[in-house]
Formats: C-alpha cells, sequence, structure tokens
DNA sequence: AATGAATGAGCATTCATTCAT
DNA sequence: TATGAATGAATGCTCATTCAT
C-alpha cells in the first residue's frame, strides 16, 4: 500500500526489474531464515517485500524458484568463498584448514543462512531433481568438486597430508562432514548449548581441529602405516537388525 | 470404510491400546519418512493406519504429539546402543569407535529414520520448547551426556586418546559432528552420491576414520605438544561478511 | 477415573440413579451458565460430572435432554416463587410487587441462572416444538397463566390498580416484559454496567418502579378513564411494510 | 460452480467490494437470523452468497467479522432512529413515547433483526471485549447515551414527567426494559403467543403504555389525555429501512 | 449399570496460484 | 508492468453419539 519505490537511480527496465527481484529475494530470505521455508505463505512475502502478490509472480512463476535463486545466491558465495580460501593458501593441508576456518565464521556470523540451508538439505533437495541441483552447482562454478578435487593427492605430494588418505574419497567425506556439523549446530541453536554444555562456536572448531589432526602428515609416519587396517579390525561389519 | 479390526485376538484393553498406537506410530514413521513430516496430512496418516480421523485423535491430541512420539522412540533406540557400545569395549578409544560404527550401521541399515531424524532437527526442533526435547533426553536414559561424559578423560588415561583433547568438549563435538554427518548422508541421499560420485557409507566411514586418527593418541606424543598452537596460528579470526 | 461415588447413603438403585442424575445435571448447569449452552461440550460434562461419556447417555439419551432438565428445573423454581408471591400480600398490586421484588432478587443472586435462561430464550427455544415448552410449563405448576391470570381484575376490583389495564393482557406483558428485561440485564452483565453508567441492579430495579407507578391507581382515576380506549383507538395494529 | 457475477456495471473497484461485501452480509443475517448465529456454517454462508469461501475469506477474515458487521449496521440504524425520534417531538414524553413507538414498529416490521440482536446479547457479547462494544456504539453516533442524557430532567423541567424521576437513572432502565422486552418477545416469537394468548405487538404495545404511564407526570391529569393523540400526529407512518 | 473404543459428518480457515483489466 | 479479485483443493481438528463388552 505505502511501500512506493523512492529509490530508483537508474531508470531503465531492465535495471528496475532487477532491484524488484533483488527485494523480494531479500524479504523471502530473511522470513525464510526467521521461521522455516514451508512456514512462509506467499501473503507474508508480499507484505514483506512491498510488492502484490500478482506482481510478485510477474517475477516468480513459484514459490519453489524463489527458493532456488536463494539456495542458488548462498551456494555461489560459498563457492566463491572456497576458491579464495584455496588461493590464499600454500600447502594442502592449509587450504583445508582455511576452508574450515571459513565455515566456522560462517556458522558464527551468518547462522540463518546456514540453517537455511539445513534446512534446504533436509526438506527441499528431496523433492526436486538431482539434476536441478547439480546444475545450479556447476553454475556456482564448482565448489568442492573442482577445487578439491586434486586437494588430497597434492597434500600426500607436499608431504602436509597422510599419505594413507583416499584421494578420491576423504575430501569429499570431509567436506560433507563439516557441511552437515556446521548446518546442525545452526539448526538446533541454542538447544545444542543448552544440551551439551559447550557454545555452538566451540564445538565446530573442535571438531574441526580432530578433524585436521587426522589428516595432517605423523612426524613418525613409519608408526601408523597399517592405522587403516586396524581400523577395519576394530570395525567389524556386523549388521545390526 | 475399510477399517475393520482383522486382529483381534488379545482381548485385553491396555493391550489392544497399545497395538492400535504403535500401528499408527508405523505408518507415520514410514510416511513421514518417506515424504517429510510437514508433507504429511492426517488424512492420509488414518488412511494409512486403518483408523478413522476421530479414532486417531484419541491416542494423539495432535499431529506434533505423533511427531514426539517418534523422535522419542527413535532417540530411546539410539541411546541404548550408545550404552551397549559403551560397555563392549575396553579403551575409551574402543568404546568411541563402536558407538561410530553403529552410526555407520545405522546410516546404511535405517537410514529412513536417520532421515527422519534429519528433519527434526532442520524443521521441527525449531519450533518446540527446549525443555520438551531434554525431557524427552532424559527419559531415553542419557544419551552421550552421562555416557560419554567422561570418555576423553578416561582414554588419556589409558593412553588411547591424545592428550591434548578436552575431557569437557572434545567428546560433544565428536558426537555432534558425526549425528549432523550421519543426518546430512541420509537427507540427501542419492543426490549426495551423485554429486560427489561415492556412496554414503564410503562417505561416512571415511569421515569417522579421519575423526578417530584424529582422536587417537600418537606413537611419539612428543612430536605434535603444540598442535592446538599451531591450529590457532594457522586459523588467524578474520572475519568475513 | 479417580471420582468415585464416595457419599452413598441409600443403596439403592432407584437411589442411586437419582444421585446421578443429579451430579451431571449440576455440573452441566455450572458449565453451561459459565461458558454458554453451545460451548460446553459433552466431553466437558463427563469430565466434571465424572463419568463416562456412555454412562452419562444412560441418564440423558441427547445434550438437549439435558439442557430441558436444567430449563425444567429453573422454570419450577421461579413458578414455586410466583405462588409464594402471590400468597403473601393482600392487595393484587402487592402481589404484583412482590413477583417483581422476587425477579429483583433472582437478579441479584442467581445472575448465572438468569443468564442460562436468557439463552435458553434466545437460541434453544426456538429448535425445539412449543408443545414441549408448553408441557414443561405445565408441569412446573403453572406460572403467569394461573397464578396471575385473574390478577389484573382483581386489582381493580380491590381499587389498586388502574381501571384501564386489561386483564387479559396486562398481566402477561407486565410478566414479559420483566423478564425480558431481567435476562438481559444477566446477559450483558458488567457490559451494560459499562455502557449505562449504572449497576444491573439499579437499573432493574428503576425499570420495575416505574412499571408500578404505571400499574398503580391514581389519585383521581375518574379522569383517565378511557385512555385505553383511546389508545386503541389511536394506535392502530396497522402495519408498516 | 454456480456463481456467476451477472451484475457487473459499475466497472469502478471500490463499487464492486461494497457490492460484493453487502452481498455476503445480507445472506448472512438472513441465515443468522432464521437458524441462529453458531447453527449457521461458513460453508452455507458461501453458497447463500454466492461467492466461494476463499473468496468470502477475502473480504471477512473471520466470521465474527461478519457478525460484528451486522451488528454495527443494526445499531447505527437504531442509533439513527432515536435521533429522529428525539428531534421530531416537543416534550420528552413525546420524545419517548416516540422512541418506544419505533421500537414497537421495529418488532412489528425487522422481528428477524430483533431476533438477531436478542442472540447477539444471550450469546456473543460474552465472549468479545467490551471496549470493541463500546467502540461500535461510539461509531453509530450514541444511541442512547448522548440523546436520552438530559431528557428526564428536560421531562422534569417541561412538566410531561413525574417529579420523582431519576435524570441519571430512570431513562437508563427504560430504554433497556424496552430493549430486553423487545428481544425476548422477538425471539420466542410464535411461541409467547401460543404462551400467552395474545400477539407479540400487543404485549409489547401495552407493556410500553404502563411505562409511559409510570413516567408521565400525574399533578394536573387533565393536562394528559391528549398525549396519545399527539403521538398520533408525532409519528407518522413513516417507513423503516 | 458401567465403560473403553470407535466414528461419521463436519467445521472454520488457509494458501499457492490464476485471471481480467 | 502492475494489480485487485477470485478460487479450488485441502488441512488439522472436533464432537455428539453408538457399540460391544
Amino acid at each position: 500500500m505505502a511501500s512506493k519505490k523512492q529509490k530508483s537511480p537508474p531508470r531503465t527496465y531492465p535495471a528496475h526489474r532487477e532491484r524488484q527481484r533483488k527485494r523480494i529475494l531479500d524479504a523471502a530470505e530473511k522470513l525464510f531464515v526467521e521461521r522455516g521455508i514451508d512456514r512462509v505463505t506467499m501473503a507474508e512475502l508480499t507484505v514483506a517485500s512491498g510488492l502484490q502478490p500478482s506482481t510478485m509472480y510477474q517475477y516468480f512463476s513459484k514459490k519453489d524458484d524463489i527458493v532456488w535463486a536463494i539456495v542458488g545466491k548462498i551456494m555461489a558465495t560459498v563457492s566463491a568463498r572456497a576458491s579464495e580460501a584455496d588461493a590464499s593458501a600454500k600447502s594442502a593441508l592449509d587450504k583445508i584448514i582455511a576452508f574450515l576456518e571459513y565455515m566456522a565464521e560462517e556458522l558464527a556470523n551468518q547462522r540463518a543462512q546456514v540453517r537455511f540451508m539445513a534446512q534446504f538439505d533436509a526438506m527441499y533437495s528431496h523433492d526436486w531433481p538431482v539434476e536441478r541441483l547439480l546444475t545450479l552447482e556447476a553454475e556456482s562454478s564448482n565448489m568442492g568438486s573442482e577445487v578439491f578435487r586434486d586437494l588430497i593427492r597434492e597434500g600426500i605430494a607436499d608431504g602436509s597430508l597422510r599419505s594413507d588418505l583416499d584421494p578420491d574419497l576423504t575430501m569429499q567425506a570431509i567436506v560433507n562432514a563439516a557441511i552437515g556439523t556446521q548446518r546442525r549446530l545452526a539448526s538446533l541453536g541454542s538447544k545444542v548449548e543448552l544440551e551439551y554444555g559447550q557454545s555452538i562456536d566451540r564445538l565446530f572448531r573442535e571438531a574441526i581441529r580432530v578433524i585436521v589432526l587426522g589428516l595432517r602428515a605423523t612426524a613418525s609416519p613409519q608408526n601408523e602405516p597399517s592405522t587403516r587396517v586396524k581400523d577395519r579390525k576394530v570395525i567389524p561389519a556386523r549388521r545390526i537388525k
């Protein structure tokens, strides 16, 4: 009703459209993050963005499209930061540490955003075709895939990582573990702090510290070449139920 | 319409009620897991459990109550298994490994259940009062809290764990990381396999292997006393955003 | 669950039934009056009366029956009081005053009960067959009908009432006006006090005072004998619209 | 399904909205009055007004809002008529008589509307905050409050009313009594006629006649034989509504 | 006489989305 | 491009009442 676009520097139409789009996206991200994607109605979105429902549908033809647009934006940011981390460090281990550290900061500073992605993982990715997700990932440059592809190999070569890591597996496993940990912490928020009696931040940092300890090459590598084998013995594949 | 009580052998009322309750819970868990908690309607639940809506409401007066009952059941199971793992191993490290191994098995065999808990974390725990969650946890014996409380201390003493771990922090961090990792993998399911090109199982097992490597005492501990300090240097607290 | 009939003096079955019935009726009257007839559910009634729903249905086969039973009880009380008032006074006017005074007391002391009857008038009498109401009235002796039938004639004869009152109309009109006034005041309760800035009690008493003034014979009755006739001519029952 | 907007001449939006609103209100008033407010479902309302449920909810977001809108409309009408009556008569007694006569006409011609208000008094006003009622009254100009405030004082001064009336009480008491009487008669409808053997109209008119007799000054009776005749002049058979 | 279990019909309200202008 | 109006299909939940024991 009262919300008129008072700030309209570039009077061109494409620019106007872009501004409107951003307005919707900003309002949506805020609400999604505050109350959960499913709990936000299109009506609320229109109120928050100062548009009419029908106008909104001229920018996004489905609610899902808004969700995807936000997911895409976030993934692009993360991806950019990952590349950055990659470039700023010397050894492979340093690169990994830089990436994990970035995640810790993201958890501390963008917790709402992380929670949004947690919701997306838990509820939405499920409903939508894989291709869409992959397309999105491809668009947002390359995330773990490309950047991290050869990091393990590189680290084994430069002596910063244990030699018994699997170049085709370990990095993916670590990235996934870090993301899973981070998003769970963000989701549960204060609940986890009450439950565990520790701050989210410390919990996350301790987890990645252990992971890093597990990745790094030891001073006396000859003491642990058989680690893997031992694990196998210790953890027999007994099926439960 | 179609709801006939074909099995009415045990004529005792409490037993009957218990059977009906289970019927509802089983149907609900299946549906929740298949399509997501929010996406399942009460009407579907009644069809699936072969009862009338009104009958169902005599067992659970709110949809939420069904969700909580399932959460409680799962947490109790997990808790029981945790204690079991605790009892079956000798060194502290072995206990931890047994617990993580149990989680790997759970991921492999009860993936749907794990996905349910992931949804709960992401969407529901958020809406509900902490006390309810804590009560539930208290009821289901004691989960990590009690069982794991002194594991780190114990492990440092018995020489199976690194001496620089934090007795009040590390175990909580590890448990949370394992749960986060496990639930994310269960949520994304085949998506993660396509994305990373590795099976869920291998990804999870590799992640816990690295964690275990990070926890275990090294042969020559004097080589790594300053690990912690180094980490701190390597990971400067630069703010993003 | 816990409510057992601890007080069971006469162990005979009819007496037991009577006690149960009273229990239900007492609980129902309380609830109906507190929250309105329609707003009270049978489930609440069972809780309040300490019985099971199915047990209750052995005493009253429909919710309506409970309502009617209460209405009957109240009407019987009122009727008894009316006769009492009738007997205790000398002149016809005194009898009328005694009755109106009784209504004022009822409003002050049994406001909830009066409100119940107001609800009954407004919502229920509408749905139910006239005969039922008339039967009820016949049972509870005779209310205005008999007792008041000849009061006006009597009053004109004994000189306490105006001579231009209509023996077949005035008394009914007065009784109805008093009941309507009383029930409205009970219904609106504190609202009317806020609206009019006067207590319910004073409003009712002033209303009946004016009515009594209008009924009583004047010093020089010969001056106004024809009022009535003129009125009749002057205000024909012309229908508008 | 059947809802066609056959009449769409005035192409202006606000006018259209107003027409739709009226459509809903008219249908609602009719149904509420026929079957009682609580007994009418939103579904019936939509059928009766020829709209879809969802459309209706764009005009009134709660069932209560519809009830209030109707109450407001009726109160405004009554209020307007009260002022009119006030303006059209000379002596204070004449003004009062004009108002009571209006109520008699309302009972005769708008019985359904009166019954609706009776339901509102008995069931609804109870549930809702006083402020809402008072606000409504304030909006619909001023009803008894303002118009009648000084009527008693005025009447004592001009010699038309008894000198022993209470300027701060009597008028309120009379207005309330008249409304209570009128609404009860409308509620009970044919029942009261069967019970009392007199028409609703006659019962109400006799009641107000007695009230007027009770109000009027008696000192010089010769001054008032024609009071009622004046009424005739004062209250022409003007159409209501 | 008492009661645990069951239920059918309904109810107010919501919401993403489309259409006509 | 913008928007006021409209809507179909649900949605979670209620309640008086009936059965079988």
